[in-house]
DNA sequence: ATTTAATAGTTGTATAGCTAACTAAATGGA
DNA sequence: TCCATTTAGTTAGCTATACAACTATTAAAT
């Protein structure tokens, strides 16, 4: 019925998507938000809840229930920076850095699968469109 | 940081698109999933939760409780039919119908509004290939 | 006819997300 | 210097979503 529609497809893939990437994150113990995370916390090497949540495109609220959650299960810490007495650095953990390449590999696994099945020009057109019509609607 | 990552830029443009479409439906007191609910049940007349399901692609328990939450607004009933005990057929009510034409209009508009700003043409093939995706992976 | 299997819905429990309201710290004028 | 404003982050309260476990009903098989 909404074969059209911008709205009802976006989210109706997104739904599909979390679950496949579910799957391929779950041998870490990590959700797809809480892996995504991660992946940026780990390739900044230190970063701060403002510029991570701009990063990831959640709200300030999200961002710090799930880095919570991090801190739950061992992979980030806390550090008191000297610069801002408000914010604090977060850092990957031992625990984060041993499974680094893995959880990017298993993203990339399931992007991999995918582009498979569609084709890598359309899901290269389909990503960039998306990303236009993001920045576009900001 | 993913740029390339269809599974960010779905998620995150499926956040960004929720935002435009609840302040659309806030007028009329529905939320987006409600709204988009409750245009199959007035499109179709009577439908059961099963067919719902399929037709929104979601889980049957967010269906249930998406239409416990139309009940309670009093945009739905459910009517015991005759074939089979285990289901009920779904109808809008009076007040649903009374809001039918606007509700899709409403939807209509953030899409137009959005067209405009990214083109016609541009929207349709990414919305084309989401379906793709969508139906290619299910 | 009776038992077994499948189907329709609901409910429990959990995560991710948001906005709004809040605390604490830093900045900037006067 | 001190007060007002901005900024960083947390917490409260809500919705949407899923999976798994459950009840109730129908269908199928022997």
């Amino acid at each position: 019925m909404f074969e059209q529609c911008l709205y009802f497809n976006t989210t109706s893939l997104a739904r599909q998507l979390e679950r496949e990437w579910t799957r391929a994150f779950k041998p870490y113990g990590l959700t797809p938000s809480q892996a995504f995370m991660l992946r940026v916390i780990l390739s900044k090497g230190a970063i701060i809840s403002t510029d991570l949540s701009l990063e990831l495109n959640i709200s300030k609220a999200t961002c710090s229930r799930t880095v919570e959650g991090l801190i739950a299960l061992g992979f980030v810490t806390k550090i008191q920076g000297d610069t801002d007495g408000r914010s604090h650095e977060l850092h990957p953990t031992f625990k984060a850095n041993n499974i680094s390449v893995e959880i990017n590999k298993a993203s990339s696994e399931v992007t991999k699968k995918i582009k498979r099945i569609i084709g890598s020009k359309e899901f290269e057109t389909t990503v960039k469109n998306l990303r236009e019509i993001s920045s576009s609607i900001k």
